[in-house]
DNA sequence: AAATTAATTAGCAGAATTGCTAATTAGCAG
DNA sequence: CTGCTAATTAGCAATTCTGCTAATTAATTT
């Protein structure tokens, strides 16, 4: 669940690319545009991202829109909120093996 | 900044490990129990975890405690949300958006 | 000082990540 | 169909991450 979110969000190029999206939908050339990195790599960076959920892709045409996905975010933070014990309304993964008291 | 805190964050094993010093501080010998991980893994994520500011260590005799850092917690929490622009949750103010306009 | 307990560091192999260039797909225009 | 633009996928090398066992440091105890 939010384990892609975090770590997808762990690299500082995608965080950088999550910024970008703040003001709106752009094409994968835009994004590209705005970073050293070569497009492909970029691409690259847009299809983890995808694969966490933490953006949307739509053809239009022969570009391709990106958007991002708030609730992926929100999601993330809250996983982020409830390791201090103040849970932000999510339940966070509690699968470790029990042992200790 | 953040960027080593959500980074350290990213790796599970990592995240519970904040999760059970949610309890209380534990020694490097009780959070290895509770995992399946041998003691030096659990001790190398440790070390990364307090890299990362995100938790501290006090020698206690022949043991070191380990407690979480809640207010690192807080800013990487803090640092996901920032990445939420107004585009279609507009509720949440954050504090690093630019406010001049 | 030697032994014991607690924990880290060292060193190594396997897996995953990153970023590049080159090749490929997808859609549109002529 | 051919060419053009937008973008991804394929490979590849370099780097980093992970997790193990063995060796080492640190503090206490006898």
């Amino acid at each position: 669940m939010e384990i892609k979110a975090l770590k997808a969000l762990a690299h500082p190029v995608r965080r950088q690319i999550m910024v970008a999206l703040r003001s709106g939908a752009k094409t994968s050339g835009e994004l590209a545009d705005l970073f050293d990195a070569s497009w492909p790599t970029v691409s690259r960076h847009l299809a983890t991202l995808k694969e966490a959920d933490l953006i949307t892709a739509e053809r239009k045409a022969t570009s391709i829109l990106y958007r991002a996905n708030t609730s992926v975010l929100e999601d993330a933070a809250s996983a982020v909120l409830a390791l201090i014990g103040a849970d932000d309304g999510d339940d966070l993964n509690n699968d470790m093996k029990e042992a200790a008291e």
